[in-house]
DNA sequence: CTAAACTTAAGTAAATTGGTAAACTTTATG
DNA sequence: CATAAAGTTTACCAATTTACTTAAGTTTAG
């Protein structure tokens, strides 16, 4: 029921390509620095965002990693799962796999709610999102990214803090 | 990210003695048999349902469960934590614990919020309104337990089906 | 040609998952 | 009180996943 590291990982580094401004690809090494992941790690996990689409590496010297699409353009879900495969809650919920147990279980509908719910929000969260939280920082004060999705979503969640 | 078969197969031996309308405690084989459950799995898992005060038991000849609290009073969500513990989408939302590296960093408040959203639908959904969706059956058609949640949390999601 | 950078492919220790198995305790009933 | 029916406890296990590490490549700027 949680999230790997692998994937943690994968969006720390893809926020932090998102935030750099220069247009000069980015080196795992920095990143791996920047974002307190073990470089060998990252460097393992590069190619599995690379072969999902959501990055460009170039090698060699001088080499490095840059996005592909507009950070207004990915979200916190296509991420996950880049590294992931589909997010389900439950077996059942991956793809089109139905319980094989009874054609209708009534347990089924309300997983699927909650995961719904779920990524509905890591549907309505992107890198530009994100990245304009962080950089407008102590300006807005209390504008967070969260708060952002959540009036996205028609759902009145009142967020503490 | 997925809920285990141990949870999984404790929902459903909730659901099942919560289903049972005679007042004579169910045997563990007669629920296994029913919900097919490995026995000896489940076996194991009744103790824990027992230690987190869900069912009650009852040892020797003639003994078997039942539920110490009303269907009405046992959400989905309680009877996962009772088996899994608490439900956390990221290390660091599990109790009080925050983000190691940064005193908020931007993408704590997303993954909280998608958590609230899973956990409001868990904890809107109990046994009892699992049990009347099942009994009623054929008689309502399009009635479902999820449709039911939906609709107590205050979000206007439409239900495909 | 060489150092800087990504790539590929193993390997690995620890934890989790999904079970199985066996020995034990409790209790109704004959 | 003997016994069978029930839950309890403890231990074990194989397969998979997780989170890394290591090492031997390959590509490219300079
Ligand atoms: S069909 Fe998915 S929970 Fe039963
Ligand atoms: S503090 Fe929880 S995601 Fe960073």
């Amino acid at each position: 029921m949680q999230l790997t590291r692998r994937a943690e990982y994968a969006i720390r580094t893809m926020l932090d390509i998102a935030s750099n401004l220069d247009d000069q690809p980015l080196m795992s090494k920095e990143i791996a620095a920047r974002q307190d992941i073990p470089l060998n790690f990252l460097i393992q996990i590069v190619p599995e965002l690379r072969s999902a689409g959501l990055i460009h590496t170039v090698r060699g010297s001088g080499g490095g990693i840059y996005l592909t699409k507009k950070p207004s353009e990915i979200s916190l879900r296509y991420i996950v799962e880049a590294i992931e495969g589909p997010i389900a809650l439950n077996q059942c919920l991956i793809g089109d796999a139905s319980c094989e147990r009874q054609p209708r279980c009534p347990i089924h509908e309300v997983w699927a709610l909650a995961q719904r719910q779920m990524l509905a929000v890591l549907e309505a969260t992107t890198l530009a999102g994100l990245v304009d939280q962080s950089q407008s920082g102590k300006k807005a004060g209390k504008t967070s990214a969260a708060a952002d999705v959540a009036s996205k979503i028609n759902n009145e969640v009142e967020l503490e803090v």
